[in-house]
DNA sequence: GATGAATGAGAATTCATTCAT
DNA sequence: GATGAATGAATTCTCATTCAT
């Protein structure tokens, strides 16, 4: 019973902090990171101060969203990483971390920003990239997928297909499906080999923390 | 005197403008569309007032760019029809269209905007949608291309490719040359069929107005 | 057992009162009296509706801090009073009066504030004023200080000596005994008459709480 | 004609920013350096963004005030260095300084701030200090004052002075002159020499600028 | 009784757009 | 016609104080 009551008091604060995160996984994923945090608050039904309460910063509040989202992706890859066959695994990963932007406005545009400086975003999307590592090795293995690709390209390629399908998403729902088997048939094998050569991983950092 | 008077007004007018314009292009390709009307007036050498006594609003001014680029690509896109050599011309033309985002990030933030929705925008990027149809359909004929791809799904992927491009400029200068080749080598024959359709026209436009 | 139960709440509760004053005393000793209270209940180590269950206000707080100033004053005054050399005894006087403001800098941001006005700091402000009065008046009697002085005149010279020597306190701690030392030599006998009239007990008093 | 135009509207925009001015030397000699922007805007007749765009920051409008004050004790400064009486220009000239800090809270609140580590106010007010030098050396030297102080030693005694002074103003208007004649009574010679040593350049400028 | 989450009333600052000159 | 100063409506964040648990 003693032990409820603090149980007790969280049970309130988590209802609330359940919330306000819904409501602005909801408003940033329709409105982008700029949306204003008073209409978090609204949606929320709390008032502002609540929210700075528990984020003291709007970037806060966004992070805990990317670190979110980081940590879908990685359950998911982790889940894709069982697969036997190796080309399977890799259109599904590929499809995941797609999807996972284009259902989230926020994470898509916050992509290439100072907000993915963060150590703990770092390390987080940073898992993702490493199952990415592994299941685009087996995929090229297998001769399924191009060699002169990596990781960090085909990241970069999904980001792009995300980029369109947020903009068509409106207009067309589930149309970028389409276009993310366009760019993943785009690595297919055969093609002549890439001009210029894969970004570096320091590149690739500095590109996603906005140069 | 009271002729020349205001020639020589128009002649200092016309002077502002095109400082505004070059202003106006220069910062809004550097630092996007949300970069404060103010900081043009400056690059420009001109008071804000003389910005708006042309442009009543921030969007007019972004429409007159916006344009501009339209007819830029209008032009470039029909140098790219001259070719012979079907392929080339597709090859030429896709690169035109990704580069002028990505010289412009001002220009590629403004797609899936409702700026789009203006006539006199609407029409002229519908001229470049329109030759890029034709030298779509001589590749697609002289087998170059996939034949299940439409100008619209084209054009839909060049902005993720111009996005992602953007994205990376910074800490990988034209590393989108990399990108655009491997979205390119998605449109060789050869592929699965894509899924679903591509957008129709309706589609198409509204998703460029923001859905 | 219903016997036990309120005495230890209430020894809990001391204790907790004791923990609220300690840190609300550094706090505001450090940081002054525009110390945010969520900071006092940290460090308390309590919540802050346990700060304002006891003190319906932060100048509560602060009125209550002031009053164990005050007290504090009063009994060290009590101690120079015993002295015998009447110049030992007002030197130490005034040393203790601004020692505990520069050790407090809340205390000394408070004087002449709205704060002062509360009955029961009057009261024991004044207890401290009477003692100067008592220990001022033996020091010129002996002929160690000019005549022209009272209590009040002395008690507003502390207080300048205190908030220079809170100013500098960073940069040279302990200097504010050489701004003593030269404030005690304006007390000294022989010089020229002060101009205008000492301030009456009103005006004192005013000046206090913030005119 | 040509030449009275841009006059002309800098005569319109000097009458806002003398009202401004104006307006924020009231606020903040009244209420101190914490009163809000809003206020002075109000009192100046004016919206608040016309404070902030000549001002862009509220710590840029108290320094600009903070200047004007510089350049008056400097100015003041000059007047007394005329004087043939070292001692009476001694006396005007902390007179001077006294003053200018009573007769506005924020200049003396300021003091001791971050403020004062613009380099602007670092060298108006070290103009200051180094007249005080002059002043200080001829008083010494005609034997009107103690050997032992410093400028910076004077300084620090006249804002405490200054603080004083503003704490009983609303009381008894005027009484500072008493408290300033004490602390000069303070300086005469003959004195045993004071403790501890004055404070050194670097920790003189350090305390200013809050430690 | 204690806790700490929630709140609302500011505070500083920015920006597109409008007028007086 | 051009200028740039003025404006008001946001937007982010803080803090004393109140309430649900």
């Amino acid at each position: 019973m003693t032990a409820t009551t603090p149980r007790l008091l969280r049970a309130d604060a988590e209802r609330n902090l359940r919330r306000v995160l819904d409501a602005a996984l909801d408003v940033f994923a329709e409105h982008g990171i700029d949306a204003p945090v008073t209409l978090i608050a609204e949606r929320a039904g709390v008032g502002v101060a609540t929210i700075f309460r528990r984020f003291p910063t709007k970037d806060d509040l966004l992070a805990a969203l990317l670190a979110h989202r980081g940590e879908q992706l990685v359950a998911a890859a982790d889940a894709a990483l069982e697969r036997d066959d190796p080309e399977a695994a890799f259109r599904e990963l590929a499809k995941l971390i797609t999807r996972s932007q284009i259902a989230d406005r926020g994470f898509c545009e916050a992509i290439g920003t100072e907000l993915f400086a963060r150590d703990d975003l770092q390390r987080l999307f940073d898992g993702v990239r490493k199952r990415l590592v592994e299941v685009l090795a087996r995929a090229q293995a297998s001769g399924a997928l191009r060699s002169d690709v990596t990781a960090e390209d085909v990241l970069f390629v999904l980001y792009g297909v995300a980029r369109t399908g947020l903009m068509v998403e409106g207009a067309a729902p589930g149309l970028w499906r389409r276009y993310l088997a366009l760019a993943l048939d785009g690595l297919r094998p055969g093609a002549a080999p890439l001009p210029g050569r894969p970004p570096t991983r320091r590149q690739f950092d500095a590109a996603r923390c906005g140069s």
